[in-house]
DNA sequence: GCGGATCTCGTACAGTGTTCGAGTACACTC
DNA sequence: GAGTGTACTCGAACACTGTACGAGATCCGC
């Protein structure tokens, strides 16, 4: 073992806590909330340090750097994600339950879908994750390398089919739009493919948000229904 | 109509081609081989400036600001995609070449991954793939809304198999660890977690290239496996 | 009281996106 | 050719950003 050492958030200790607002923790949970209000280019050293009525830099004392906070934040997001039990439900149950945690703790954090293609979860809340749902799928009958395939198919939906759907939460803030406007802007880019105005134009768009649910929930049946299928055989 | 006027990108005109260098498209065009050298933060508007020996501040004749080049550089990133005609081949090949062309394509421009979470597709080309990808899915069968159920559902699992996969090869990269640094690495962050340290530890890392194949055509036919069964009720 | 460790933070540097306005170059009219 | 207007370039400046550095402060054990 002479190669590069190994250095992460995860392995080095963190400072012991002194005051409050001043340990890794508190500096943590501050940065969660900013990143929650205003996004990820709300956050700053120095607004995160004035929010904590410190210097900017003395930040530094607790974190390595910017993208190291950012790590420990993700991590954070990980842990309000939960998974049921399989044992006391059906694995398709548990399944079903640990996807929409996942979107709505994702929605509810959505700076974290910037992070998701950024760094990979490697924290202990996320690892923490990881080790229940294969112990999940492990449960539901898969084996050998299918568990971690299963596992991955399943989370690699729900991220896909969450993180473009903050893309246009956060067009539509950023441009003040409401769903009226948003829907004739995208039909304006439409123009030219009738087949996409067929669609744009259907009278479904009362509730955009329900709408967006029942196609979360029907990808999310087809999806289990395939991977049952590949426990059968 | 006397709502707010929509802007965007793909309304507006672009300027008129001069010199060489100097259109929009040569901007963008350029814009682009610097994301794929460099990725998202290794663009900037003087280091664009100079690339096409121009001042910085040129470019936003062209261009309103950077947000809209990346918009327009991201569509460029769409027309790449092939999607396949169903009527040659049937629609399960279809959309399974479409998915490996996405999934190839964003692996070639990672920093789209980034954007993917920012900013909704609707330049030209990506309403081009929407509109042949939503014929494909009604050519298949489908009806209603489940033609754009389906769609989502096909979109939303490449994309979320392919973007961890992106953060995981730029962590990499990053830290300049290779295959089994990286392995080490994770599995230090998995102590504690013996499950996890099972599968970490299994013997299939010799081709961890294949091995994310493998894994995507896994999902990839347990998903198009579920949207069949849509099709059959 | 005296180290030594722990912690704070002002200053400074190199970089960013973007605005502004002065300047140039070219095409067209008289 | 002179004059005029439009298309285009770009240097300077502004308000930011992350972070390295090092000088000071504070506290604890002796």
């Amino acid at each position: 073992m002479t190669g590069k050492q190994f250095t992460s958030v995860w392995i080095r200790e963190p400072r012991k806590a002194t005051g409050p607002g001043r340990s890794r923790q508190e500096i943590v949970r501050a940065a969660v909330e900013m990143l929650d209000e205003q996004g990820l280019g709300g956050l700053s050293m120095r607004k995160l340090g004035a929010k904590l009525s410190a210097g900017a830099t003395s930040l530094y004392w607790y974190v390595a750097n910017k993208d190291e906070l950012l790590e420990l934040a993700y991590d954070e997001v990980w842990a309000e994600m939960t998974v049921p039990d399989p044992g006391r439900v059906g694995w398709r149950d548990s399944a079903s339950a640990l996807a929409h945690s996942m979107r709505q703790v994702i929605l509810r954090h959505p700076w974290s879908a910037d992070l998701i293609g950024s760094m990979p979860a490697l924290g202990p809340h996320a690892m923490g994750v990881a080790d229940r749902t294969r112990k999940m799928f492990k449960a539901a009958g898969f084996t050998g390398l299918d568990i971690d395939f299963a596992n991955a198919t399943l989370t690699a939906y729900v991220f896909g089919m969450t993180i473009p759907e903050i893309a246009w939460n956060t067009a539509m803030g950023e441009r003040g739009y409401d769903a009226d406007e948003m829907r004739a802007a995208v039909a304006r880019a439409a123009a030219g493919h009738p087949d996409l105005l067929e669609r744009i134009n259907m009278d479904t768009h009362d509730d955009p948000q329900a709408m967006r649910e029942m196609c979360f929930d029907f990808g999310l049946v087809s999806m289990l229904d395939g991977l049952e299928r590949r426990l059968a055989t």
